[in-house]
This record gives structure tokens, C-alpha cells and sequence, in this order.
DNA sequence: CATATGTCCTGAGAGC
DNA sequence: TGCTCTCAGGACATAT
């Protein structure tokens, strides 16, 4: 389950793919049913075939591929541009992959020749295909206009909060201080903060010793800061370890290698194991019908 | 407005 | 052994 850690390790695999031109767009024929792609293959054809790859960006969960009608150019400016401004320069194009439960973003042979759903071959040769693998075919795949994209990911009222590694303190407390619903489930808001998934959040949690049904409401400040820190800190790390590939297998960095990060897990997918904090016996709950892995003896802040 | 629930999807694993 | 059933959880639509 690609989160904001395996997000941003696909964004670095398929980095080699930076000042190319885009030759083709395919959608392989052997998928079951298509995944859902906007607009249409012909359109997105278009738009891409002959443009240059400027930049490689993560938006919390999901992979940005920014393209442009010359090989130099970088991506376009955060600033806000009036719309003449925005006229006159080179047209700008963002394709935006959701690798949700299963996808993955690959430079190398995809797992299986089933559930290919999409991919972009490069020149000037030799240059590796970029593929577009998702065994459940719940991902997206959607191209965006420059204007189109800022709107959507970084509009007053975007579909995303600030991304969670580079939230701070103060922003992070202020966006789920006021909330009703328990830690855990907000930390899955993605409105409030890009980027935490369901294994993560678990994490971070252990990490900051707080209870995972803790009321935001009821959390003290210095549980903010602990909670701030042990976000970053475990992010930071499944970074650096490229993720976590779960028994399942299905995680594959772009270069299909497995990710590292799941030896290191505190508590997600260790029920009736022992704490490696205290030696309690970690324990599983459901919370909106999510699994929460947590050590009930090392995480007794405020529970509702 | 905030929060809760239902929906999509496939394959692994359980249980009979 | 081979069938049926349940479950895993991303984002978003719809309901409360």
C-alpha cells in the first residue's frame, strides 16, 4: 500500500526519465478491466507524445510527472500567475499516477505481464519504459493542465493539506487539534495532512507513545510535539530504508527491488508480538474499519 | 459544517 | 482436493 514513503521512493527511482521526450503512450491490451484514466488515452496522447519530461514531483500520496514543450524548462512556478501570465507561457501538462492499494510506478519489467495498465516509452535511446503495474486496479491515472493541477493540489480549497513532511508543529496541531475523531483516524485525513496511510500511521503513533483512539481534542501540547517529531522522524527513516513491501510482496521500488522498511516496524502487522520498546504484546484493533497495530502498555495517552 | 459509512477492486488465506 | 467466503485499505461519493 503505497504511502508518502514509497510514493517518494518511486518519484526518485523514475528520476533517469528527467529531460526525455516522450515518444508513446500505450495502454496494454491485457489488462481485465481498465483502470480509470482521465481523459481519454487518445487525448492524453495528444497532449504528451513529443513533450519533454521537466520534473518529478510526489504531492502527498501520489506521483506528478510534469511535461513541457522544451527540454530545458522546469516545472511551472508555485507563485499564483494571473491568467494572462499564464497564457503565454509554454504549455505545461501534469500526469498524476494514484498507485493506491497496489500500483506501482517501474523503470524496470513490471511483476507479472498482467494488470499492465499503462506505459510511456522515452527517447533519445536507450531509455527505459515507464510502467504503470496495479494488480487490484483501483489506481488513477489522470492528466492535468498547469492551472488544473495547482486548483486541484494547491488551491485554498485543494484536496490535500500540506504535505507531512514538511508540516509544522504549529500547522500540524492547528489542522487536527479541534477535531472529535480519534488520532489514528485523522491521521488518515488527507485534507489535514498528505501523505500518512494506514501502516504509518500506526507507526508514528508507537513512536510518540500515544494511544491510538486518543481524542485529538484531548491531546496535550507536548503530545503535538512528540506526535510532530515522531512523524517526521518515522517518515524520514522508511525513506531512507525505500519503503515497506508487506508479506504480500506487491511493493516494488521503480527499480523492482523490495523495500526494507517493514523490518524495522514497531508495531503494524505485529499483533501477539512483543513490543520492542517495553516487551508488551503489541495488539490489533479496528478502528473505521482500518486495522490499528498498537502496544497498549507504552501507549496510554489519552485514551478516549 | 464535521464525521461516518459504502463503494470499487483482486488474490491470499481460512474453513469446510 | 477444490470450492466459497472474508478480508486487505487507497480516495471519493453519499449519508447522517
Amino acid at each position: 500500500m503505497p504511502e508518502l514513503p514509497e510514493v517518494e521512493t518511486m518519484c526518485r527511482g523514475i528520476r533517469p526519465i528527467v529531460g526525455r521526450r516522450a515518444l508513446s503512450v500505450q495502454r496494454p491490451k491485457c489488462a481485465r478491466r481498465p483502470i480509470a484514466i482521465m481523459p481519454r488515452i487518445d487525448c492524453i496522447r495528444r497532449r504528451i507524445e513529443g513533450k519533454y519530461v521537466s520534473q518529478i514531483e510526489r504531492v502527498g500520496k501520489r506521483v506528478v510527472i510534469w511535461f513541457s514543450d522544451a527540454g530545458s524548462e522546469k516545472g511551472p512556478s508555485r507563485t499564483k500567475a494571473t491568467s494572462a501570465v499564464v497564457a503565454r507561457l509554454p504549455q505545461v501538462e501534469a500526469l498524476v499516477i494514484e498507485p493506491r492499494m497496489t500500483g506501482l510506478v517501474l523503470l524496470s519489467s513490471p511483476p507479472t505481464r498482467e494488470h499492465l495498465r499503462l506505459r510511456l516509452s522515452f527517447g533519445p535511446k536507450p531509455s527505459p519504459d515507464l510502467w504503470f503495474w496495479d494488480r487490484r486496479g483501483l489506481g488513477t491515472v489522470t492528466l492535468y493542465t498547469a492551472g488544473e493541477f495547482e486548483a486541484k493540489f494547491r488551491g485554498c480549497d485543494s484536496s490535500l493539506g500540506p504535505d507531512a513532511l514538511s508540516v509544522s508543529a504549529e500547522q500540524f496541531r492547528e489542522r487536527l487539534g479541534r477535531s472529535r475523531r480519534a488520532i489514528k483516524v485523522a491521521l488518515l485525513d488527507q485534507k489535514a495532512v498528505a501523505g500518512v496511510g494506514n501502516l504509518y500511521a500506526s507507526e508514528i503513533l508507537h513512536l510518540a507513545s500515544i494511544h491510538p483512539a486518543a481524542c485529538c481534542q484531548r491531546l496535550r501540547k507536548h503530545a503535538w510535539q512528540r506526535l510532530h517529531a515522531a512523524l517526521i522522524e518515522v517518515l524520514q527513516a522508511a525513506i531512507q530504508y525505500e519503503g515497506s513491501t508487506l508479506s504480500d510482496g506487491t511493493y516494488r521500488t521503480a527499480l523492482n527491488q523490495n523495500g526494507g522498511y517493514q523490518n524495522h516496524h514497531r508495531v503494524y502487522d505485529r499483533a501477539g508480538q512483543p513490543c520492542r520498546r517495553c516487551a508488551g504484546q503489541i495488539r490489533r484493533i479496528v478502528q473505521a474499519q482500518r486495522s490499528t497495530f498498537f502496544c497498549p502498555n507504552c501507549q496510554r495517552c489519552a485514551p478516549a
